[in-house]
DNA sequence: TTTTGAGTTGTTCGA
DNA sequence: GTCGAACAACTCAAA
C-alpha cells in the first residue's frame, strides 16, 4: 500500500459522492489530499465568465465544508496548474495524482500535457470520467463515424450503455498531518466587485445540498408532469439542476438513476427528462469530434452568413429591450437570476439570430457571462441549434414568432409582468403584441410605447423575410 | 446494395 | 376554426 499521499484535483466535479478520481485516491489507502488550482487565465478564451465565478465560489466554500466534517482540508492556490502541481508533489512527498478529466478542447490539451510531463517525472498519474455518462470518443455510429444527429446518438448510447449505478460518498477519507499553505476562497476575487449577485444569491444555493434538494423536489413533482410542463416558463416545470451538473454538485449518473428509479422512470416525462440528460451527453459528444465549434460553425457554408452586427441591437436584446415581451422577459430574468428558461432561451436566441440578424457567437457570449449553468458544450450545441449552422439543427425555415409562442406559452402573461413591470397592467390578449393594442388600452395600462417600453426592434415579418432571403442566398 | 423513412422544441398559407 | 402541405438538405439505420 502507499504510503505517500495522493493529491485530488478538483475541476468541475466539486463533490464527495460519486467521485471516481476521489474514490482510487481513498481506496489506494494513502492520506488523500485535496487541491483546488485556480487558472482562470489558462482557460482562455471561455474562461468561467461573471456568473459561473460567482457560482464557483460558493460550491468551493461549500465543498471546503464538507472535506472539513472529514478533517481534511481543501487546498486552495492559484496559478499555472502544472506549477502548482508540480510545487505541491514537492511539498508533500505524493508520488500520485488523480482527477477527473475535463472535454472542453483548450483544457484536453493543458491536461494531456501535465499527464505527460507528471508521468516523465516518475510521478503515477491517473484521470477518469466523472461527468458524463460514457467517454464521448466510445460513441460511434455503424461506419465508425460520430454521430450527427441527436436520436440514433441516444438510442446507441442506451442500447450499449455501461454505466451502473452512482457511488456514495466515502464513508472515511484520511487527511494527512502535514502543514500545506492555502489561499482562501475569498482571495481568489470570484465574487463580483459591483454587488450584482444579491438577487441572483436569492434564487439559487450552490450547494451540494442545493443540488440533493433539488432533485428530490424535482423527482417529487416536476418531474411527473415535464413532457408538457416544462415549455411554460411561468411554471417550475424543469429541472433547474443544470447549474449543479456543470461544476459536479451532482453528477448525471446521480441524476439519471434517481429518475430513472422514481416512479417517473419509464413513463414519457420521465423518458423525456433522461433524453435531456442525453442531449448533455451531444453536446460533449459533438465538442469532442468538432473541436472547432465554440467559435466556428460546423457547417462551413455557414461561415458566409451575411450577418449584420450591430452593437446597438445587441445591446438592446442584452437588457431586455427588443420589444418583443417574452424575449425582453427572458432576458431581465437571465441578468436578474442568472438562468433563463428552456422555452425562453429558444425564442430569444431565434429573434437575436433571425429577426435582428445578430452572430450566433455574440449570443454564445452573452449567455457565456451571464448564465449561473454556462457550459461549453451545451452553450455551443443550443446557439449552433438556434443558429440553424450545426449538427441536427433546426431547419432554416424554422423561425420562431415571438408573438406566437408568447400567446403559446405564456397564455396568462405571467411571465412578462413577472419580469417587465411596465407592462404588468396589460391584459393578456394584447401582452405579447402591445404594438397592436388599442390607444385606450394602452393608456389605461400606463404604457406609452418609445416612452417607457420600446416599440419593437424590427417588425415581425420584414425580419422573417429577411432571415429567409440570407437563408436562401446562402444556399444558392 | 439500395431504398426508405424518420429526424426536440415552427409558421404560414390556402383549402 | 381546423387541417395538411410546403418550407431543404442531409444523416443514419433498418428493411
Amino acid at each position: 500500500m502507499p504510503s505517500s499521499p495522493t493529491l485530488v484535483w478538483f475541476r468541475q466535479d466539486l463533490r464527495l459522492a460519486d467521485n471516481p478520481a476521489l474514490r482510487a485516491a481513498v481506496a489506494s489507502g494513502g492520506e488523500v489530499i485535496p487541491v483546488y488550482i485556480h487558472n482562470i487565465k489558462g482557460e482562455g478564451t471561455w474562461a468561467p465568465g461573471g456568473a459561473s465565478r460567482w457560482w464557483l465560489h460558493h460550491a468551493l466554500a461549500d465543498l471546503e465544508q464538507q472535506f472539513q466534517r472529514f478533517g481534511v482540508s481543501l487546498i486552495i492556490r492559484s496559478g499555472d496548474s502544472l506549477s502548482v502541481l508540480q510545487k505541491l508533489l514537492t511539498e508533500t512527498g505524493a508520488e500520485q495524482v488523480v482527477w477527473n478529466r475535463r472535454y472542453e478542447p483548450a483544457i484536453v490539451q493543458r491536461d494531456t500535457q501535465i499527464k505527460t510531463v507528471l508521468r516523465n517525472a516518475g510521478k503515477k498519474v491517473e484521470s477518469f470520467n466523472g461527468s458524463l455518462l460514457h467517454e464521448p470518443s466510445r460513441v460511434k455510429n455503424l461506419s465508425g463515424n460520430p454521430f450527427q444527429v441527436f436520436t440514433p446518438f441516444w438510442k446507441n448510447c442506451l442500447a450499449n450503455h455501461q454505466w451502473g449505478e452512482p457511488e456514495k460518498a466515502p464513508s472515511k477519507i484520511k487527511g494527512t498531518s502535514l502543514k500545506i499553505s492555502s489561499e482562501t476562497i475569498d482571495s481568489l476575487n470570484l465574487l463580483p466587485k459591483i454587488k450584482w449577485d444579491r438577487t441572483i444569491a436569492t434564487f439559487w444555493n450552490p450547494t451540494r445540498a442545493g443540488a440533493e434538494k433539488r432533485l428530490a423536489d424535482f423527482v417529487a413533482s416536476p418531474a411527473k408532469d415535464y413532457d408538457t410542463a416544462r415549455d411554460f416558463p411561468e411554471h417550475d416545470g424543469t429541472s433547474r439542476l443544470s447549474p449543479y451538473l456543470h461544476f459536479g454538485q451532482i453528477s448525471p449518473l446521480e441524476a439519471y438513476a434517481r429518475v430513472k428509479a422514481s416512479p417517473h422512470g419509464e413513463t414519457k416525462s420521465g423518458q423525456r427528462f433522461l433524453a435531456e440528460i442525453g442531449w448533455r451527453e451531444f453536446g460533449y459528444h459533438l465538442l469532442h469530434h468538432f473541436n472547432h465549434t465554440p467559435e466556428k460553425p460546423l457547417r462551413a457554408e455557414f461561415e458566409r452568413f451575411p450577418w449584420a452586427p450591430d452593437p446597438q441591437l445587441l445591446r438592446s436584446w442584452q437588457k431586455g429591450r427588443t420589444g418583443f415581451p417574452i424575449v425582453d422577459a427572458g432576458m431581465r430574468q437571465l441578468w436578474q437570476t442568472g438562468w433563463q428558461h428552456n422555452r425562453v432561451r429558444m425564442i430569444a436566441a431565434s429573434v437575436l439570430v433571425k429577426h435582428l440578424l445578430q452572430p450566433w457567437q455574440s449570443g454564445a457570449t452573452w449567455f457565456w457571462d451571464t448564465l449561473v449553468d454556462a457550459d461549453l458544450a451545451s452553450n455551443t450545441l443550443g446557439w449552433q441549434w438556434a443558429g440553424g449552422c450545426g449538427a441536427d439543427a433546426a431547419p432554416y425555415f424554422r423561425v420562431f414568432n415571438p408573438v406566437l409562442q408568447g400567446e403559446k406559452f405564456d397564455p396568462h402573461g405571467t411571465y412578462v409582468r413577472q419580469y417587465v413591470p411596465e407592462l404588468a397592467k396589460m391584459p393578456a390578449e394584447w401582452i405579447h403584441k402591445p404594438w397592436e393594442a388599442p390607444a385606450e388600452v394602452l393608456k389605461a395600462a400606463g404604457v406609452e410605447l418609445g416612452v417607457n417600453y420600446p416599440t419593437p426592434a424590427i417588425g415581425l415579418n420584414e425580419g422573417r423575410d429577411r432571415a429567409l432571403a440570407a437563408f436562401k442566398k446562402l444556399r444558392s
